[in-house]
DNA sequence: GCCGTTTTCGGCCCGACTGTTTTCAGTCG
């Protein structure tokens, strides 16, 4: 069973406890264990059978829980807990606006067990009519579940960026704006947003409020005052304007950035210190003097704590790590030296050899490798050995006129369903360097996959396996593999794992990174760019890297020419 | 239900907003 899978099955729990009003540090305790699971690259119930302590968050109850759900599918408490309420009242609790008690009340009140007919009762009148419900929350509720059934999903990382640096450029544009920045999951760079949320300080708040609302990709304002505007955006995103003092800004910013359960964790380690964490700034509760931050360097400082970057704000160990100041050093935009994984019009490119060649040196990259696809993959033009040959000759007479980097003659080469190369051995050989990536019979068996990957990982002219999971977000979800066994095959064979840097893949995604690079595994960071625009989406693939606390000495692409040379020749 | 360089029992993050209320519960981030 996959951990997300684990994580539904504890959070349905949570959410009947909810509606029954138990215990809400009971319920919370699940919750919390819900994001460790998914938090996790390797399946829970296999840590869980190594160390019975070895996930935070997760002791002996959940434990059995975890065990059942492996074995069942379900608990007994949760088949207990519908008895109560029927599972379709859980999914209720989706839409914004509707909690639990709501949630429970509308189901024992007015018999409604479906979304669709919450949506009837907010129509008719009989959601207003329920005691301390009123037209107004009624509205809101059928606003909501419209909204709901339009977008309700997350978006893509790249996309999140794209529309939230148009709105700052036209806030900074305007004028007025002394700072400004992006918080929230976007800052974070987790892989998928819900909201946009930045945080600035402006000379004349209501001036920059003014110039939000009025943007012409702002669809419609759900409200604006002084220091907090929100607005949706056409294609129904929301987004947040906080505009704040500029002696509160780190503070603002800490918390605003979050994530939510650092900011939980942050607050209980700041309480067992006498202090009291909240976004205006730190307590101490003996004097009941507040400080205020003004950058959030002063605010870590302040609690004895490393600075931390965004990339780890996560709730897992990472303020126990800053407390002793033992963060990584963690890789940085500027320390990439080349791009491993780029195409060209000899496959499915859109740009000339020279072109990409000419972008990667206009970067300051010192080495780059062309690998256009192998010829089992014919949607993508695949390249027959005949005409790699040729490419190989194109490749090295443009190389030639560009002395100052050094272009490897590379390909992606299809992994078949069996683990072999779709070019043979002595092709293989001839080249620089070999992705080996799967592009077909995904919906393979973990062991399966396992097999395929490893046997490609061993074979010796391979040097990287390219997004090794070939999830696309918001797509597929990618192959089951078993984990440790690939990483570790990768590790014995000095097979480098990607991180694939475009933002629709992110693969391997940042809790399998980390996975990697435990077992030793080197990384390359690669943007798989078939135009030249999109060598630029290197920063989303560093920033994924760094959420699984990649340093500089983790990536192959960060080294000197000379190092990734005696690499390839190993 | 989880957890402990103060604790194995007694705690568990913090504040804003909204709507429905004569003092606050529920929801959200």
């Amino acid at each position: 069973m996959r951990n997300g899978q684990i994580a539904a099955g504890l959070r349905e729990i949570a959410d009947l406890l909810e509606m029954t009003e138990d215990n809400v540090f009971r319920i919370r305790a699940y919750r919390r264990a819900a994001e460790a699971v998914e938090s996790l690259a390797e399946p829970v119930a296999a840590i869980l059978a190594r160390d019975p302590k070895g996930v935070a968050g997760i002791g002996a109850g959940i434990s059995e829980h975890i065990q059942e759900l492996e074995a069942t599918g379900t608990t007994q408490l949760a088949v207990d807990l519908h008895q109560q309420f029927p599972e379709s009242v859980v999914a209720l609790l989706r839409v914004p606006g509707m909690g639990p008690k709501l949630a429970a009340r509308v189901y024992r009140e007015l018999g409604v067990s479906s979304v669709a007919e919450l949506e009837a009762v907010a129509i008719d009148g009989r959601l207003a009519g329920l005691s301390r419900v009123g037209t107004k929350s009624a509205a809101n509720i059928l606003r909501n579940i419209t909204a709901f059934k339009e977008h309700g999903a997350r978006m893509p990382l790249g996309e999140a960026w794209s529309r939230v640096t148009s709105v700052m450029a036209a806030l900074n544009a305007a004028g007025g704006v002394r700072r400004l920045t992006v918080a929230g999951s976007a800052r974070r760079y987790q892989d998928t947003v819900g909201d946009l949320d930045l945080v600035g300080v402006a000379e004349e708040p209501l001036a920059v409020m003014d110039v939000l609302v009025n943007l012409p990709e702002v669809e419609r304002v759900l409200g604006q005052g002084p220091t907090k505007s929100s607005v949706i955006l056409s294609g129904g995103r929301q987004l947040d304007l906080r505009l704040v003092e500029p002696e509160d800004y780190g503070s603002l910013l800490q918390h605003f950035t979050g994530s939510k359960q650092h900011n939980i964790l942050l607050r209980e380690y700041a309480v067992a210190r006498g202090l009291k964490i909240s976004e205006y700034g730190i307590e101490d509760v003996a004097t009941g003097v507040t400080r205020r931050f003004e950058t959030e360097e002063a605010f870590y400082t302040a609690l004895g704590l490393q600075f931390i970057p965004v990339e780890l704000r996560q709730g897992r160990d990472e303020i126990r790590l800053a407390a002793k100041h033992g963060l990584p050093t963690l890789i940085e935009p500027d320390d990439i030296l080349g791009d491993l994984h780029l195409h060209t019009d000899w496959s499915d490119g859109g740009a000339t050899i020279e072109q990409m060649v000419r972008a990667a040196r206009d970067r300051g990259y010192r080495y780059m490798a062309i690998s256009d696809h192998s010829g089992g993959l014919g949607v993508a033009h695949g390249l027959t050995p005949e005409r790699l040959r040729a490419q190989r000759a194109a490749i090295r007479e443009v190389a030639a006129r560009y002395p100052e980097i050094r272009v490897f003659a590379a390909s992606e080469v299809d992994i078949r369903a069996d683990g072999a190369m779709d070019f043979p051995d002595e092709v293989l050989a001839e080249l620089d360097l070999v992705i080996g990536s799967i592009h077909s019979a995904m919906s393979q068996s973990s062991e399966e996959a396992t097999a395929r990957l490893i046997r490609a990982i061993e074979n010796p002219h391979v040097d990287i396996i390219g997004h090794p999971s070939t999830r696309l977000i918001g797509g597929r979800s990618g192959m089951e593999f078993d984990r440790q066994a690939v990483f570790a095959a990768a590790a014995r064979a000095g097979t480098a794992m990607e991180v694939n840097a475009n933002p629709a893949r992110l693969d391997l995604r940042d809790a399998d990174a980390r996975l990697a690079l435990e077992a030793g595994v080197k990384l390359t960071i690669d943007t798989d760019a078939h135009a030249v625009d999109q060598l630029s989406l290197m920063e989303f693939g560093v920033r994924t890297a760094r959420r699984g606390g990649a340093r500089r000495q983790d990536v192959w692409n960060a080294a000197p020419v000379e190092e990734i040379v005696g690499w390839l020749s190993r």
